[in-house]
RNA sequence: GCGGGCGUCGCCAAGUGGUUAAGGCAGCGGCUUGUGGCGCCGCUAUUCGGGGGUUCGAAUCCCCUCGCUCGCCCCA
């Protein structure tokens, strides 16, 4: 028979992995928590439309790499394959936005139908933040320190901010044009796949890796000579701020991001040691798609992290402390002295410890020997002998020497108050 | 969708045509019928991702297929 296994891209987090990812969660809602920014869940699975109307048609990420299906009512369908689009959904579905401006933040599972490579899965995790209803660039630069803040906060090394100003979307049809007509002019320079591109997303063109053409690009028009007055002003305000901040960012003019929504302030946060996939943490602002998905006139930025990068950047220092110290592995052996043993842990636990009890029936040596590897501060031993006066052994596992002085003979109730 | 690398026990891994497929880690049992960390002893792949072929003989050669992995595209 075939072995059963998971499907291509989704991963198990195995026991060994979660220690570290419960950590990283914990520090993600610490950070949002802190900033005032809630918390929100939206379903995995929303209609095909949401993301090809928000996306946008010509991006990879809805031409090529979504999991859409029809439902039992010939509905279609898709697994997330961002989160942006389903929070901006929920905000004007529910009506958030008639409340005032919203601080949110998500945290979960994504679905992308690519080859799985280095720190690329099919089903992997992402944690965002979206602001919805602020325009002014403070809150850029709020969101972009969060976000800096946060890896940082992690332990994440090497980081590298970038930035760009994509405009509004008239400085950006006025880049296209110019681009269009300039790229047009050196056709037969181009790599095969910017020639491709030309008609369907120039700008990303700006973001190749084939080495020819970067070199060409040169001497290409820049994005940020199309962009308003206006427009520079504010992206001026933006790296202002961050230098007040002291968060150091490199103004990078080719950096384009892939999907449709974003204007003025794109950014991303790159590390050195990833491999291809070097992008950590990337966002922008979006001040166009509230509207364009039926709901109010509303201004935006978000970014997302992803999470699997992270672990494996922080994989890479170890070392995350775990409270192991802290436990007790409850040996026992014995039939009044497992019945009795059941009710000494469950004690235990009633005092908020943490109890490991041992199912086994295994031989004492044997007990003490995975309560060892367990990790375990201490030992509690009970066998019938102590079952019968209600009492146990306590013995700390941690003393340096193989002299048995740390063991004592103590009743339950002196037990419970020595662990109070 | 397109390239490159790789598939031998739960994990790491030797073996590259000749009778029984090293070793290490982990696991289990014992030395020690009630006391761990060290040590010692023993057990754990009729089988080399799967299928077909070549050969007296294949984990080793050939073909097909599946899977993993890295990269391209693209993105977090």
């Amino acid at each position: 028979m075939e072995k059963l296994q998971a499907l291509r891209g989704m991963a198990d987090l195995l026991p060994e992995q979660t220690n570290l990812w419960q950590h990283i969660e914990l520090c993600i809602r610490r950070h949002f928590t802190r900033a005032g920014i809630s918390e929100i869940r939206t379903p995995l699975l929303e209609p095909t439309e949401l993301f090809a109307r928000s996306i946008g048609e010509n991006t990879d990420v809805v031409g090529k790499e979504m999991y859409t299906f029809k439902d039992k009512g010939e509905r279609s369908c898709t697994l997330r394959p961002e989160g942006t689009a389903s929070i901006v959904r929920s905000a004007i579905q529910n009506g958030l936005l008639s409340q005032g401006a919203q601080k949110l933040w998500y945290c979960g599972p994504m679905f992308r139908y690519e080859r799985p490579q280095a720190g690329r899965l099919r089903q992997f995790h992402q944690t965002g933040l979206e602001f919805l209803g602020f325009s002014h660039p403070r809150s850029d630069v709020e969101a972009i320190s969060i976000a800096w803040d946060l890896l940082n906060d992690l332990g994440v090394q090497n980081l590298t901010l970038q930035i760009n100003s994509l405009g509004d979307s008239e400085d950006r049809f006025r880049f296209r044009e110019s681009l269009t007509k300039w790229l047009n002019e050196h056709l037969e320079k181009l790599d095969k796949d910017s020639q491709d591109r030309i008609e369907k997303n120039p700008l990303r063109i700006l973001d190749t890796k084939d080495s020819a053409t970067k070199a060409l690009l040169k001497n290409a028009p820049l994005l940020n000579e199309s962009l308003s007055t206006k427009s520079k002003q504010r992206f001026n305000e933006v790296k202002y701020l961050l230098e007040e901040l002291h968060i150091p960012f490199q103004f990078n003019p080719l950096l384009v991001r892939g999907l449709d929504y974003y204007s003025h302030t794109a950014f991303e946060i790159t590390s050195d040691q990833l491999g291809s996939q070097s992008t950590v943490c990337g966002g922008g602002r979006y001040d166009s798609l509230v509207k364009e998905l039926g709901g109010p006139d509303t201004n935006a930025i978000g970014w997302a992290i992803g999470m699997e990068r992270i672990v494996i950047l922080l994989d890479k220092l170890k070392s995350i402390d775990t409270h192991k110290e802290q436990k007790i592995y409850l040996v026992n052996k014995g039939k009044e002295a497992e019945y009795f043993a059941l009710k000494v842990t469950r004690a235990l636990r009633l005092l908020d410890k943490i109890v490991e009890i041992d199912l086994s029936q295994a031989a004492f040596s044997k007990q003490l020997k995975r309560a060892d590897k367990s990790g375990a501060k201490w030992a509690i031993i009970i066998g019938d002998n102590e079952a019968k006066e209600e009492k146990v052994v306590l013995k700390n596992l941690r003393s340096a020497t193989e002299d048995s002085t740390s063991e004592k003979n103590l009743a339950l109730n002196e037990l419970l108050k020595l662990f109070t």
